[in-house]
Parts: C-alpha cells; sequence; structure tokens
DNA sequence: ACCGATATGTTATAATGTAACAGGCGCTGG
DNA sequence: CCAGCGCCTGTTACATTATAACATATCGGT
C-alpha cells in the first residue's frame, strides 16, 4: 500500500476496509458494534491520521453519546484487532492497510498534506531484527514513522 | 553503543556525555546555561528516558524555580542542538549517545528494566531510505523505536 | 428468565505540552 | 557610561491527550 493516487475511489476504499474488517472479527470472534464500526470509518475518511478528540466531536455531531473513554475503548479494541495503527508521533491513530495478519506498521508521513502511508517492506523488519540480534536484543515490537514529503507534494513543489 | 554492563563506570558515562555537550555547544556557539546542564545532566542520570514533569519535580526538589516551559525549553534546547531525543512511544527524553552530527537516532527499549540504547547502525536507515523512494517519497526525519529485551533481561529470565 | 461477561455511559482527574507576556542579563555600538 | 537589542528565564494560564472509577446496559449461553 502507497499513497493514494489523485483518480483513487476512496469510497471503495472505505468499503474494502470496512469488509476486511467485518471479515477480521467475524474471524476471530470479535464483535464489531455500531460505534467501533463508526469509528473505524471515520478513521479511514482520509488518508489521514486522526486525533481522539477529532474523533470525538465527529460522533458528538452525529449524536452518538461521547466522552472520551468511548472514543479511546473504540480506539483500543481496534488497535488490539489490528485494525488500526497509533502514530506516536501525532498521537493520532490511522487505518491499517491490511488487518488480519498482527504486525507492526511503519509509516511514512507527508510533512505538507498530511498523508499516511503504511509500508508493507519487509527489507526494513529485516534490517531492524538484524541489527537488534547483533546487539543481543529480542524484539517485541517495532515503531517505523518517516516524515518527509510524499509524491505528490513533491511534483507540487511543496519541498523546494 | 549499546546497553550498559553491570561494571559500567555511569559517573565516567555521565562525565563524558557532559564535555561532549561542553564541546559541542562551543563548536555551535550555543550557550550551555546551568539550568540546560542540569537538565543534561539529570537525562543522563540512568539509562533509561525520562518524562519532562519528573525532571521538572527533580528540579523543584533542587530549589530551581521549576514550571513546565522551565523542562520544556531546555529540553527543547537540548533537541535541537542533538544533545538528547525525544523517546515518541514513551513521551520521554533520552540522552544521545554520539552529538555533534545531526542524526534520526533509533532506540532499542527494554519492557522489562526501561533501559533504552541508541542504535548507531546505518543498515537500518538505509532499508528505510530505500523502501521509501521506492514509494516516492523523499524523507527528512525518522523515528524508530524498538520495543523487546535487552540482553541482561533476556539472561535474568524476564520473558520466558 | 437468569447469570456472567462484555460493552457503554458518565464524571472526574491525571499527564503531557504551549501560549503569552513580563522581567532580567549581557553584549555592543554610541 | 548607557541605551538598545537579543536571548534567556519567571510566571500564569490554558490546551491537548489519556485514564480511573463506578454505574448501567446489553449480549449470549444455560
Ligand atoms: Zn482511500
Ligand atoms: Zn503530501
Ligand atoms: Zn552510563
Ligand atoms: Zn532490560
Amino acid at each position: 500500500m502507497s499513497f493514494p493516487v489523485p483518480q483513487h475511489d476512496h469510497g471503495a476504499c472505505i468499503r474494502g476496509a470496512m469488509d476486511a474488517a467485518e471479515s477480521a472479527c467475524r474471524m476471530q470472534g470479535a464483535r464489531l458494534t455500531p460505534i467501533r464500526r463508526r469509528v473505524l470509518e471515520l478513521v479511514w475518511e482520509n488518508h489521514q491520521p486522526v486525533g481522539a478528540y477529532a474523533l470525538l466531536e465527529t460522533l458528538a455531531k452525529e449524536g452518538w453519546s461521547a466522552a472520551p473513554p468511548t472514543v479511546y475503548r473504540a480506539l483500543d479494541f481496534l488497535l488490539r484487532h489490528g485494525l488500526v495503527h497509533r502514530i506516536a508521533l501525532q498521537n493520532a491513530f490511522v487505518g491499517c492497510s491490511h488487518p488480519g495478519e498482527p504486525h507492526a506498521g511503519a509509516f511514512l508521513l507527508c510533512s505538507h498534506c498530511g498523508a499516511a502511508a503504511e509500508l508493507a517492506d519487509l527489507s526494513v523488519d529485516r534490517a531492524i531484527a538484524e541489527a537488534a540480534a547483533r546487539n543481543g536484543f529480542s524484539v517485541t515490537r517495532q515503531t517505523i514513522e518517516v516524515e518527509g514529503l510524499c509524491p505528490a507534494c513533491r511534483a507540487g513543489g511543496a519541498g523546494r
């Protein structure tokens, strides 16, 4: 998965993510309740990380009973079941591009437009595993967040 | 730089870090004022990331005038001059093991004892740069934080 | 229908981080 | 000397992110 191209059909993109989530939850015997489902949809609304309080505000406008624990619990569920990732650099959350297989996730974050793309590249994981092993360290989880300019913003002249 | 061994002389370790900081600041024409110096010492107190409010509390006990901006400003200075790194996963700060050359920093974080080690391994940087390039992404900064068990804690049986 | 487990509602508060402005200190040019 | 300027610090107030704790509701199996 990489950055969405301009002609990208985002409706289909969201439907795909929701279908994948449904099936992942069925597989794991997890309950994708209405509020969890809605939070996941909102996280997928655009290809950018979303803050918990932004989600909260949207939910409130939509008439949900909304207090911080509401959204944090939903996010916690989605994290535990590998449906979203947390971007530590931004205290924000983004949809997982390939749920099903638990994985750490590595992200490219555009400083100009805010877009996030999940990097499905094992060479990075491998380099980390090897470097850790050389230091006698056994890895359980890794966080990789790379800031820079996405292809569109480079073309647009954002960085020059 | 890796995890400190048991017979590690931490006094010398701190002195070395402070000397390196002095010289880096002289080089850059930056002023390592008493409060900045003290914050850096406190960050180096052990080989674990320290939170801003923990630093604040210590400073207060030592009689400094201490409000959040005090410590955040010192940390900001130390970050800008490459003397500390911020650990995004923990909202905490840790001393830089090789100041002088600006670099992103990659960290091994032990989940058991809390120790942090800065990875000076270019293979990870290279893998990331290559993966980013394949996606048409130009990197400006990267955050790599690897959680797991350090050699000592593995030996101690923490993970079994 | 009942029960235990899970999910949600609600209130309050903790933890982390910034904005904004006032005052001080040290250098530099007159 | 001293006026002006830049940087550093003090102080107050506030913004943002996250969790604790307890009450209530809902689901699913018996
Ligand atoms: Zn899309
Ligand atoms: Zn962009
Ligand atoms: Zn040491
Ligand atoms: Zn350890």
